[in-house]
DNA sequence: TGTCTATAATTGTATATACAAATGCTGGAA
DNA sequence: TTCCAGCATTTGTATATACAATTATAGACA
């Protein structure tokens, strides 16, 4: 027998988060607002006092809330946003700066996500993903092994594309508009194979660039991007 | 009179939680470790079962452990595994998780700009410059190693300021609105002082970021922060 | 008037208890 | 042997209760 697995009913103390949260959003609370009190939040929704404590004090943590004991809860007074790393798409760079480029592409292939390319990628376990890796080059150096994980329901004509002529992300970029892009740097020593393909030693530092990319709230890909510490700056700079 | 504040007792769940954590860093504990029950855990530290429930979960929340319903509680397995939780800012935002922060200043001088130093900040060669160093550390544990050059022509009070209540980036933005921002991010190898420094190995790989900032058009600092790789991530995610 | 004190309000922590939910294991039935 | 039911273990949530700590304020007092 199929058996569905239903949404089930929230914890109460993820109901209250939600509403403080969604009231938030909506403005109905602007920062430095107080919010109602452990004990008016307990009358409300009909829970104990400890369940009331528990939703705010998470939401606490989570930087929505500040609390004043003796006081009261109130709105997390509005910050400064940092400025976030922009990190252009290596292909791009090169391409631009003309030299000669080539990438050469060592396997496609469609895999099955394990549990943890399901969780990067949104997926069930199984759920048929298209796996791509390639070295990118210029002037004969290589600059960046990309292993790419794509969404094969969302993206089923990705396999049969020809990407010597065009990049993995030129392509994904035309047929699905970026809404939405993450960024997660490390530094990372290479791996036998990147090694090899990188043509450094083992001793050579890398960075490796995990970047998920969403389109319209669909997560289209996500790319494991590795460049020889001592070849390649990643670089922003922002006008604020 | 004169009434000092001691530290005070700490609460117990933070004892709890200070317990683990420092065995997880100490390496008592390895990824993957199943660690004690929260029955265990109330019995070693004789108190109650929500006790140890607030402090395990707590550090579930900060992405130290992971649990499984019946089964157990396991130290986070390495990185990579949870991009979702960690999204962390560069540098400087350690402070606005409310961990135990401290910044250790080793050194606060004034020197004369090389040519290098001199070509990043702008200025002539001879030029006054203040350079400090300090390391941002989160519940005692070293995150950040952190060198700035700062124009002593527009700074003259720099080297008076009291960085253990305020980083210096604090107090460079409230004296100089941020107009512009630089990143440029490198994997490198540590050199001696900064394994010293930063409690690593030699073949730790680090995350570089340089920064340069600049207030209406002048170039104020330069800053060479260095992060331990297994430790930090750098993470950005935009709409666009 | 100015100052101190008691009090109310609110959050912070701790506990005992109860039951629900997920998982692995074991032992018995088919 | 295989499969399934039930059990033990462990975490997940919820509650009532208690007392501590912090803050503002109202009222007493000099």
């Amino acid at each position: 027998m199929e058996v569905v697995k239903l949404p089930g009913v929230q914890p109460r103390f993820q109901v209250i988060k939600d509403s403080i949260t969604q009231a938030i959003r909506k403005r109905e609370y602007l920062p430095d607002d107080q919010i109602p009190t452990e004990f008016e939040l307990a009358e409300k929704f009909q829970v104990s006092r400890m369940t009331a404590n528990r939703a705010v004090r998470e939401l606490v943590a989570e930087g929505l809330l500040v609390r004043h004991q003796g006081l009261g809860t109130f709105v997390t007074p509005l910050k400064v946003e940092s400025p976030l790393l922009e990190i252009r798409n290596i292909a791009d760079e090169i391409h631009e700066r003309r030299n000669i480029y080539s990438n050469e592409r060592y396997e496609l292939k469609q895999i099955e996500a394990d549990k943890k390319l399901a969780g990067l990628l949104g997926v069930n376990s199984g759920d048929p993903l298209y796996y791509s890796l390639m070295v990118h080059k210029e002037n004969g150096f290589p600059l960046q092994l990309a292993e790419r994980y794509v969404n094969a329901t969302l993206v089923p004509d990705y396999i049969e594309q020809d990407f010597s002529r065009k990049t993995p992300s030129e392509y994904l970029s035309e047929l699905f508009p970026l809404s939405e892009i993450e960024h997660i740097v490390e530094a990372v020593m290479p791996d036998r194979q990147e090694q090899d393909l990188l043509d450094i030693s083992a001793n050579t530092p890398c960075l490796l660039v995990n970047r998920r990319t969403w389109s319209m709230n669909n997560l289209i890909s996500y790319a494991r991007l590795v460049h020889p510490g001592n070849l390649y700056r990643l670089s922003s700079r922002s006008k604020i």
